[in-house]
DNA sequence: ATGCCTCGAGTTCA
DNA sequence: CTCGAGGCAT
């Protein structure tokens, strides 16, 4: 370390300004973050020690003493200008043809840049140093937040290199980062704060903050876009060089930028960006196209205030408001009530919307949203569109906070919300239309019996005319059964007209239906297991099951606890799986499906891996029986003769068996009980029925791809991703949704994305299509 | 208890 | 896709 204290604080400076530059500019940090917060209060430090070596351009006063009262206005040397906005191609065809008659060109060249979602702000530099910052307020005069962006990393204060005018004032963009967002609300979250509602009020709010030291929290950032009064100086005669310029002087300036000519070359580049504007780590809601040469613009000039050489090109909005014109419930298939609102038809990120879903009361009473309320629609990368805020400054004189119905709306039944539960669900389950009908359109879904035209709107029509009220009704229907159908459906509806000239249609549409609903007679018993709709059994845990237990007959007549012998399958899942096949009403309706033709084609033997575990002992403590451990239970079986006296044997006799006082006492109370007596006695029968059915483990052969497993993205060309899924699980490989360190290789397609990215991060494997293609190939 | 991985369930529009 | 929650290893 230099003795010299004013040597070390120039290091230090220099050090601290040469880490901003390298994250914020050229966006390739280099030393860590606590390496920055030591040099940071190594400086600090040596400048309370030494007052003379202070500095107004020193990086440790980003954060002064908060301003008395409000903010001082400034009136900008140069106006920050407003610009033209198109939203549509030939609004833009306007602008470009304009400069073309004007400028006598065919092809005008464009700096073209994205728009961020931001502030604007100008910056003022004196002999390299940053003495003043301002809003763009009304574009001649804004408001003086200097003590605030002086806390802004990514804004110097002092310029670097040399060549730069005595006076320059710098255009620009203060935004939040999306991730940084994201991190912010989610520890303000945590510590139970005030949430910004969005990046961009988020920016423009952080900077109004009086006490800078409140805006030095937040996580702000900085694009340079361009330039205002520049004297002792000059800047090059293109944009595009002047934005080089300003990124070697210490200002960040989007590496989106590019030069680009004509229409043609706007509109790409607009499509371009647009495409890649739901990944990018920042908002942006258009991009900006600037006639790059300084002698153009000139000769093009200005209307009223804004330049005709330059335009904003919107993207369609992702955020809208609009009004709650109700708020409803819907009721799925496993009865879980969930609100939504039908707003006012709105357009958000190019389409119509019309409702969202609020999930659960939870969600509601976080948004607080009511009847009549203006809410913010968003729809952002994703699809779907999502309630964001209420404008509670709209709110109507005497809205009502929104309450859970206490009844299902549909049936009538209770509405009940278990304990510790996010979710409340409609208590009708079989009496329930809505449940009804959610549960025949899952059955017919594509990914359980594939019902082909069997939509949600039949099966409501259906259940509606008491047509078919479970699934096993399917399977009786008949062609005159769907004309029928039809023939009041519009009566109903009022469209009677149609159907009589399309009388010969309808029953043609009718026989395709028949047909749909005889080829879904065939199903895997996967698909079956799944399409049943048991609580908690989806896909994945119908697999297992199939492949676990092999057959229908065993699965329906399994006590529960021998489920949790199948991996992955637990107490809750078993439990729920117990509580389908108890109930007669359950067996009725797999009797009739199996009575009406259904048919199992790839039934098997069980897997002889379900062996392991198939013991009175394991069983005692799959039962969940209060205070029953592993050991307790080994103990309890090799004390009797046989396991089966266990279930009525006196107390006295578990505790000469060594068990604990309590826990014998708890046991003998449990099968006290007859219901868990008789389960016991059941699952000790149902255990040797099943081993004495289980083949050798030789006789099946074990698939290459065993234990493995796999994650598909991207697009393949040969097949369907799943179809590779089903030639990889057919050879052992289990398929999962998202890349884990527990991943054994990923196949990506074509333009593969996150997932992709997150295997190479985890140094996991990846198999391009050629060497899936092969490797199934082999192993045909 | 805690934290990772998965799975299940629900969702919107064209 | 996203949330909540189940299963399981530590």
């Amino acid at each position: 370390m230099p003795a010299n204290p004013a040597e070390r604080v120039a290091e230090l400076r220099r050090l601290i300004d040469d880490a901003n530059y390298r994250y914020h500019v050229l966006d390739e940090p280099q030393i860590p973050d606590a390496e920055y917060d030591a040099l940071m209060r190594e400086l600090e430090a040596l400048e309370a020690e030494h007052p003379a070596l202070a500095s107004e351009d020193s990086p440790s006063r980003r954060v002064g003493a908060a301003p008395s009262g409000k903010f001082a206005q400034v009136r900008h040397a140069m106006p920050m200008l407003s610009l033209g906005n198109a939203f549509e191609d030939a609004e833009v065809g306007d602008f470009v043809r304009r400069i073309t008659q004007k400028l006598e060109t065919d092809a005008p060249v464009f700096s073209a840049e994205p728009k961020l979602d931001g502030l604007a702000v100008s910056l003022r530099y004196e002999d390299g140093v940053f003495v003043q910052g301002a809003t763009r307020g009304d574009g001649a005069t804004g408001e003086d937040v200097t003590a605030n962006l002086r806390t802004v990393r990514a804004i110097p204060l002092r310029l670097r290199g040399d060549g730069w005018p005595a006076v320059l004032e710098v255009r620009g963009e203060v935004y939040m980062p999306l991730a940084d967002f994201e991190a912010y609300n989610a520890r303000v979250r945590e510590q139970g704060g005030k949430v910004l509602a969005n990046p961009r009020n988020g920016a423009a709010g952080s900077l109004r903050q009086l006490d800078p030291a409140i805006t030095a929290q937040r996580p702000l950032a900085f694009f340079a876009y361009g330039s205002g009064l520049v004297e002792g100086g000059e800047l090059p005669d293109t944009h595009s060089e002047s934005m080089r310029m300003l990124r070697e002087w210490g200002f960040p300036v989007s590496s989106l930028g590019e030069v680009v000519s004509g229409l043609d070359g706007l509109i790409d580049y607009y499509q371009r960006i647009g495409a890649q504007r739901a990944g990018l780590p920042f908002e942006i809601d258009g991009v900006v196209y600037k006639l790059d040469d300084a002698g153009d613009r000139e000769e093009m000039g200005f209307v009223s205030r804004a330049p005709r050489w330059a335009l904003a090109h919107k993207y369609p909005a992702q955020e809208q408001s609009t009004v709650v014109e109700s708020i409803e419930i819907n009721v799925g298939r496993t009865g879980a009530v969930t609100p939504w609102v039908l707003m006012q038809p709105v357009h958000v990120g190019g389409v119509t919307v019309t409702r969202a879903t609020l999930h659960n009361a939870d969600q509601v009473a976080r948004l607080d949203v009511r009847l009549g309320d203006t809410v913010i629609v968003r729809r952002a990368g994703d699809v779907i569109p999502e309630v964001v805020r209420v404008i509670t400054d709209r709110r109507p004189e005497g809205a009502q906070p929104w309450r859970m119905p206490s009844h299902c709306s549909v049936c009538g039944s209770e509405i009940v919300r278990e304990e510790g539960e996010v979710v409340a669900r409609c208590s009708g389950e079989l009496v329930c239309p809505s449940q009804r009908v959610q549960a025949l359109f899952h059955f017919a879904s594509r990914r359980a019996m594939d019902i082909e035209g069997l939509g949600e709107r039949l099966i409501q029509d259906l259940v509606d005319f008491g047509i078919a009220t479970s699934v096993a009704d399917l399977y009786r229907l008949d062609v005159d059964d769907f004309v029928e159908m039809k023939r009041r459906a519009d009566e109903r509806d009022g469209t009677t007209p149609e159907t009589v000239k399309a009388g010969k249609v309808a029953t043609r549409w009718a026989e395709n239906l028949v047909e749909a609903i005889d080829r879904s007679r065939d199903a895997s018993l996967a698909r079956f297991l799944f399409a049943l709709g048991i609580a908690h059994v989806g896909e994945t845990t119908a697999k297992s099951l199939a492949t676990w237990f092999g057959d229908l007959a065993l699965v329906r007549h399994t006590p529960w606890p021998l489920f949790k012998r199948v991996p992955d399958i637990g107490g809750e899942v078993a439990r729920s799986l117990g509580h389908f096949l108890d109930q007669p009403g359950n067996q009725q309706v797999i009797d009739d499906l199996l009575a009406r033709g259904v048919r199992i084609t790839d039934g098997h033997a069980p897997s002889p891996k379900l062996a392991e575990g198939l013991d009175p002992a394991t069983l005692l403590v799959d039962l969940e029986i209060p205070r029953i451990t592993a050991n307790r239970a080994e103990r309890l079986v090799s004390a009797f003769a046989s396991a089966a006296e266990i279930a009525t044997a006196a107390e006295h006799r578990f505790v000469s068996a060594g068990l604990p006082g309590e826990a014998a006492q708890s046991l003998a109370a449990w099968m006290g009980d007859e219901a868990n007596r008789y389960l016991y006695l059941r699952a000790l029968d149902a255990q040797r029925a099943l081993l004495e059915r289980l083949p050798a483990a030789d006789e099946v052969q074990a698939g290459p791809l065993d234990g493995q497993t796999v994650v598909l993205t991207g697009t393949l060309e040969a097949m369907t991703r799943d179809q590779a899924r089903e030639r990889l699980e057919a050879l052992g490989a289990k398929a999962v949704g998202s890349v884990s360190k527990k991943t054994s290789f990923v196949v990506a397609g074509e333009s593969a994305g996150s997932k992709l990215t997150r295997a190479h991060a985890l140094g996991i494997e990846v198999w391009d299509e050629a060497r899936l293609l092969e490797f199934l190939q082999s192993h045909d």
